[in-house]
DNA sequence: CTGGCTGCAAATCTTTTGCATCCTG
DNA sequence: CAGGATGCAAAAGATTTGCAGCCAG
């Protein structure tokens, strides 16, 4: 894929697969996810080229590591700043695609130099609603 | 102490020591600091009792898990509302006490049902600031 | 006394690493 | 054709679990 040249890296099979996979996703898998997605299409893959191609990947600013689900990483294909809902039974998680003003005081700050922000949102999606009525 | 009766368990002389390590703890500790911080007064302290004493203070809301450190969990004893602000190099963490509006549209949460929100702020603490330097 | 807690070790899960081989640029 | 990428397996960390014995209430 053309779009892909700009990256800079070089593109084996094997990383055009987990960037098709990552296309257009809004699921924000893991790396487990990811391998099991990319393994269907290639049955050698393996977990070092997932992690091997996620790394190279958030160096160059094109896919972000989340830290909001306790158990394991997730990865995000969406570099646009947003912010994110996490549902806290199921952990699937969606976006919010809003910008909020969060400034934060030097006095609070300690001495950091801030570099930027992100917010979680907690709930229960629709889905783990009805689950827990039943 | 008697402070801690009302939490309704058992107090354990190891359950004590982790309560006092928490007492008034800023450091956000993972579950190996409090390991290894307790385990100077009691040298049998298993990794088994730190994480069922952090599941039960958590299930009574007594402490917070957070997830803001990619490599592991961090433990919070504060449990006022409060945000916090990371160092990207070190991951020390400090709270931010301060309100945020940050209401969501309905239109947004698909459905879901919102519980709370925790902003993360992202920086560059003053030791590791001085470091880049040389 | 008794049920919950402790401590140890083994197991699990996620992520990282070493290295020989492969293949993109 | 050289250097980076792959795949496999082993290693490293973090967290969980099984279970026999212990002790706070």
């Amino acid at each position: 894929m053309e779009k892909y040249k700009q990256f800079g890296f070089k593109l084996t099979p094997q990383r055009l697969a987990i960037l098709n996979y990552f296309n257009g996703n809004k699921e924000h898998p893991s790396a487990d996810d990811i391998y099991r997605a990319v393994s269907k299409s290639f049955p050698t893959m393996s977990f070092a080229t997932v992690y091997n191609t996620l790394e190279a990947l958030r160096n160059k600013g094109n896919v972000l590591e989340l830290t909001i689900d306790p158990n394991k990483k997730r990865y995000d294909p969406n570099t646009m700043p947003h912010h994110h809902l996490i549902c806290v039974k199921c952990k699937r998680i969606i976006d919010i695609h809003k910008e909020f003003s969060v400034s934060v005081s030097e006095d609070m700050t300690q001495g950091f130099d801030l570099i930027g922000n992100h917010i979680e949102f907690y709930g229960v999606c629709p889905k783990c609603k009805s689950i827990a009525l039943s």
